[in-house]
DNA sequence: ATGAAAGCGCTAACAC
DNA sequence: GTGTTAGCGCTTTCAT
């Protein structure tokens, strides 16, 4: 087995560079502009450490500073799951978050322990690991966020309601993206459009129902609350709840589905029924992920951009971190609307 | 903004409890069995501490004792690309290390400092940050694992050749994927087979090819240099390949694609060139990442258990880690071939 | 311009 | 059984 030689220290630098433990700390991380160190010893204690390959010891560096250039990661997962990455936008969010991350020095932490509630689980975030959590969509119904919040760390959000407790996050213009669905499926004619969507205690959803209804009776199409109904983001249910659908008296002409896990079940579902998409039944999904270009039919859809998301909710992260005097705003990054072959004029032959 | 408040020390708990700051560790922590602590005591520090909500400082007893419960992943990511889990093998290689880890109370971070070589990237692995270092699928070309090897942290690899630098790594069993793969397009009547394979530096591009041959002369069918070809595993340069396999003197009437990124690329060349998949051409694919199913027609493909290999690594990380006598085995994790619609017999109407 | 010394919060020998 | 005393490796006043 390779030996674990111990690795240099800062007085080992020191020694070989004749001088004590302070000045080569202070060469070594340019601090301290005022006290300043000839040009001789500088370079007697960079060549030192140089050739020792020195490298500062995080663990010490952070127990002195309270400083660990890390930033930790807490993934919303739904109770019961251990599901983090598994899916497209949790990856795409923490492609962002690394690449950030990465921009700034920070390494990143993902906090692996699963969160039981305010009490239980936020004090552990006082273990000095990391300088700042961000949180990635958790339930509406959890208690992280505002728990985190008594704890005094640097926080962040992507994808969730922190504005009344100040906290910076990041998501999709969610109003934005609905609007653009609406909107076009308005524009081919339909006026009976059901929308399934996720999860109920996800802010998505509340946000995403909302600007649906609003969006529709602007556009003066009424809004039937029997066309809505709602599986979770996985997609496991979406069968289930286009057949509740398309058993009302009224079929819709459209369904919004609140992703494209769900749209690809509807779309399953309705090729089992014989029933055509676009020509019987319009479908959009949302998020864009990769799967959406190649199912059949390719996918009307809404992108997110989540690398960008991800990276700005770890830059106001790292706001936080560098100065308390960060403000708490909610960035919403644009959508885009993405039209394939699953929509079409109402009534049409395609 | 919320205060940042300095959370509880043990010395806070000790003296809360009335005893000494040692007492109050060894009561924490378990340890030291030896010294035994009076039931009595025992709870009134236990009770202390549960009021304070304390939490021991990482960064201190990390110092101490040289364990920080973390371990670390590196990435390999392509030279000049800072993509890191984009793409569905790194993420469900990290979901299961994720869940290996969590549940060994260890957290996870991730490096993102980008690897230059092992003179100037390995040293920055003694910073102490963790415990030991996973990595995964670096490049063949990459000096990565040697460079970290001679560091002297506790190491294990995913999806590279590690044995001869002593190395516990995981891997899938890329030998049986592609014996399943040719023994099943043999079995239809293909003899005129083609390989398409990533990066030519990748590990498991060797394996492949080797295993692809072998295979292939071991059926009694004659292997073609000529039918030999590569792209990226992104699935860039995947039309061009196939296009010069197509343009060939003698066509293949089969082409495995060594993952399905690739297999997706040439079933869309195909299709732009009226080239009936599978009736004209056998696709193959690897990996089984969600679009496969999706893709038209949907894809034949060897499924990769990605969270066990991902999981399995991480134990033997942890394992390492724990004792210094944990062997470096090189572990195989059965495939599965999944057989969709974009593979029949040759010649066949379907 | 440099060094001495204290201390970050914890664990681990070693007394008592 | 419990307390005392050193560190772990680094940063940071404060002297000089």
């Amino acid at each position: 087995m390779t030996e674990q030689k111990r690795p240099p220290t800062l007085l080992d630098v020191a020694r070989d560079a004749g001088v004590s433990s302070n000045t080569a700390s202070v060469v070594l991380n340019g601090s301290r502009s005022n006290t300043r160190v000839s040009e001789a010893t500088r370079q007697r204690v960079l060549s030192a450490a140089a050739n020792l390959s020195y490298v500062p010891n995080a663990m010490a560096r952070g127990l002195a500073q309270k400083r660990t250039q890390a930033i930790g990661v807490l993934f919303g997962v739904a109770a019961g799951s251990t599901d983090y990455v598994t899916n497209p936008y949790m990856a795409g969010i923490l492609q962002g978050v690394l690449e950030a991350a990465g921009d700034a020095g920070h390494s990143v932490t993902i906090y692996t322990q699963r969160w039981v509630n305010a009490k239980v689980s936020a004090p552990l975030f006082r273990d000095g690991r990391t300088d700042g959590v961000l949180v990635i969509a958790p339930p509406a119904t959890a208690d992280i966020l505002a728990g985190l919040a008594t704890v005094g760390i640097p926080l962040a959000a992507v994808a969730c309601e922190a504005a009344e407790l100040e906290i910076p996050s990041a998501d999709v213009d969610n109003k934005a993206g609905v609007e653009a669905v609406v909107t076009h499926l308005a524009a081919l004619g339909h006026t009976r459009i059901a929308i399934i969507t996720g999860e109920t205690d996800m802010s998505s959803t509340a946000l995403r129902t909302l600007a649906f209804q609003t969006t529709l009776t602007a556009a003066g199409i009424e809004f039937d609350a029997d066309l809505v109904t709602s599986c979770t983001y996985s997609g496991a249910g979406a069968e289930s709840a286009f057949l509740g659908l398309w058993n009302r008296q009224q079929r819709p002409t459209a369904i919004f589905a609140c992703n494209d896990a769900i749209a690809a079940g509807v779309a399953r579902a309705a090729r089992s029924l014989g029933v055509g998409i676009p020509e019987e039944l319009s479908l959009v999904g949302f998020d864009d992920v990769p799967t959406a270009a190649m199912v059949t039919p390719p996918l009307t859809t809404v992108r997110q951009p989540l690398q960008m998301i991800g990276s700005a909710a770890t830059k106001m992260l790292l706001g936080r971190i560098a100065g308390d005097f960060y403000p708490a705003t909610a960035q919403l990054l644009a959508p885009e609307l993405i039209v394939r072959e699953s929509t079409c004029r109402v009534g049409s032959d395609r």
